[in-house]
DNA sequence: AACGATCCCTGTTGGC
DNA sequence: TGCCAACAGGGATCGT
């Protein structure tokens, strides 16, 4: 699934495509797509003619700054896959939208369930939108140990659902998260106030080295439907997970069963007794 | 304000 | 073998 790690990967391979080019061509194939935009049809009017400027990330959340002060936003959902191909290139069953460069690339999102989306904002619009709730990127702004701690301060949610919210914390989805939680030792259930200051310094030392990890492996694709390179390989970080997935098998620790629970509404994997 | 539940989507899976 | 309900989950929204 695409979370931080994914849709970083996913940067990091657009960035020599996109950065300094100009968009040709625009088009969105599917109204589901364009959504987030007050004017669905300005996604495309938008995009033609301007040059990419840069090509970020915050969170889970692609952002390339355009020239003329817009901003151009793709979120990949649950099944979303960028891909960049040849303009003549077959065009892909749930293909929900194309842009083609300057260069000769093409640019297409690939999203089978249209949980992804494609947006292009003015900074008024920007402001406006959920990207300005975002909280710090969980890779680049990781906060340290005393302000993470305040932000925890009297909470009464389970751990695992305020590191999946986005305002808390930026990118980490449900499987990093399980998997911090787990090199942190710490109980996906526990309210996020009862986590004292040692507790919050094992979470914030855990964040880091689990994304590092899945970035060496190419991200997380748990099948061939959902999240793919943009170069169409799939991520090996399935291999290397210790909990997510993993229900009654045993903990690589300490080889108790593995359980899973719902927290927040999504399946939650954890080692009973590694994690307390 | 915080929190849990529900909904949006469709390919895959598992039970009968 | 075939059918269909259940499941997966990021984020918006709604009710408490």
């Amino acid at each position: 699934m695409p979370e931080l790690v994914e849709v970083e990967t996913v940067r990091r391979a657009l960035e020599p495509v996109l950065h300094g080019a100009r968009i040709t061509a625009a088009a969105v194939m599917h109204p589901r797509t364009a959504r987030r935009n007050e004017r669905p049809d300005d996604v495309a009017e938008r995009l033609v003619g301007r040059r990419v400027t840069a090509v970020d990330r915050h969170g889970k959340f692609l952002l390339c700054p355009l020239d003329e002060d817009l901003l151009w936003v793709i979120h990949l959902g649950m099944s979303g896959r960028v891909t960049v191909v040849s303009p003549e290139s077959p065009v892909e069953r749930h293909t929900r939208f194309r842009s083609a460069t300057d260069r000769g690339d093409e640019i297409r999102l690939v999203d089978p369930r249209t949980f992804g989306f494609v947006a292009v904002f003015t900074p008024e619009e920007a402001k406006r939108s959920s990207l300005a709730k975002l909280g710090p990127d969980a890779l680049t702004a990781l906060p340290p140990t005393r302000l993470l701690a305040r932000t925890l301060e009297g909470r009464r949610a389970p751990i695992k659902a305020l590191l999946l919210d986005q305002r808390v914390l930026a990118g980490l989805g449900n499987i990093y998260a399980d998997e911090v939680l787990h090199r942190a030792g710490i109980d996906p259930l526990r309210a996020g106030g009862d986590l004292d200051v040692a507790d919050v310094e094992r979470l914030r030392r855990s964040i880091r080295p689990v994304l590092e990890e899945g970035l060496r492996h190419g991200g997380t694709s748990l099948d061939d439907l959902a999240y793919l390179l943009p170069d169409g390989r799939a991520g090996e970080f399935l291999t290397r997970l210790r909990v997510y997935g993993r229900e009654d098998q045993p903990c690589l620790r300490c080889g108790t069963p593995i359980i899973r629970r719902v927290v927040a509404g999504r399946s939650t994997y954890s080692c009973p007794s590694c994690q307390r």
